[in-house]
DNA sequence: GTGGTTACATCCGTAACGGACATATATCGC
DNA sequence: GCGATATATGTCCGTTACGGATGTAACCAC
C-alpha cells in the first residue's frame, strides 16, 4: 500500500498545488499555460511567479504527482522550448480527495458564519 | 483601505490558518480546544502538533485574525492556564473570502474530474 | 531597435511548517 | 501511592516552501 502513504504525505496539497491539478486535469500543460491558466480560472486573485511556478513543479514531479510528457504534437511559436507535463493517477486521486476536503471544509465554514 | 490591504495579505488562507478560523466562528476558543475540534471535524485527517498550533496562533495574531480575549467566565478543570483566542472582522471576512474560493475551486475540480 | 510576450530556469532571503522536548496540573486504574 | 494518560501551553530548531529578483532566449509588432 504504498500508494495510499504516497497519496496521505502529498495532503493537504497547498492552494498552489492544487490549482496545478486543477489546470493540468483538462489535459497536459507546460509551465507557463498553467501559470495563465490558474490566474484565469481564479480572476487573478492567485499569481504564481516563476520561483513559484517551476519550484512547485519540480517538487509535484518528486511526489509523483506529475509527470512530464512528450510535447503533444503541437508545433506552435514556442514550442521547442515547452515542456509539458501531465496529472498521474496519484495526482488524481490527491485532487479528488483534496476537492472533498474542501468541498466539506467551505460548507462548514459558511453554516458557522450564517451562510 | 487598510483593511482590504490586511485582507488580500492574508489570501490564501493556508489549510491550518482556515481550520483554526473555523473552529472559532463558533466562538472564542483557547489552543488546545482548536486542535481537538480541528482533529474532530476532519476525521482525524488533520492533526496539528503544537509547533504548529501555538506557531500559527501567534503569527494570526500578529496579522490581526484572531485576538486573545478574556476568559469567557469558565472555572473548568484547567481553566486557569488557558488562553482565549477570538476571531475578529478582519479574520470573518478573510474566512469567507476564502470559503468562497474554495468552493469554486473544489467545484471545479469536480468537473474536470468527471464529477 | 525598442518594447512586450512567451517560456524556461536558478538564486536566495524570508517565512512557515512541524516534530521533539519541557513543564505543570488533573484524572484514572491498579 | 504510583504510573500512565489527558489537559494545556510554550520553545527550539532543522527542513521545507514560498516567491521576488534576475538571467536567458526566441519571437512579434511598430
Amino acid at each position: 500500500m504504498t500508494e495510499t502513504a504516497d497519496l496521505e504525505a502529498a495532503l493537504p496539497l497547498s492552494p498552489t498545488a492544487f490549482y496545478v491539478l486543477v489546470a493540468m486535469a483538462d489535459g497536459p500543460r507546460h509551465g507557463y499555460a498553467v501559470a495563465r491558466e490558474v490566474e484565469e480560472l481564479t480572476d487573478g486573485r492567485i499569481a504564481m511567479g516563476p520561483g513559484t511556478l517551476y519550484g512547485s513543479l519540480q517538487r509535484m514531479s518528486a511526489a509523483g504527482l506529475i509527470e512530464e510528457s512528450v510535447n503533444p504534437g503541437e508545433d506552435g511559436l514556442h514550442a521547442s522550448r515547452r515542456r509539458y507535463y501531465e496529472i498521474t493517477p496519484l495526482g488524481s486521486a490527491a485532487l479528488r480527495v483534496e476537492s472533498e476536503r474542501l468541498l466539506r471544509a467551505a460548507n462548514v465554514a459558511r453554516e458557522r458564519l450564517g451562510t
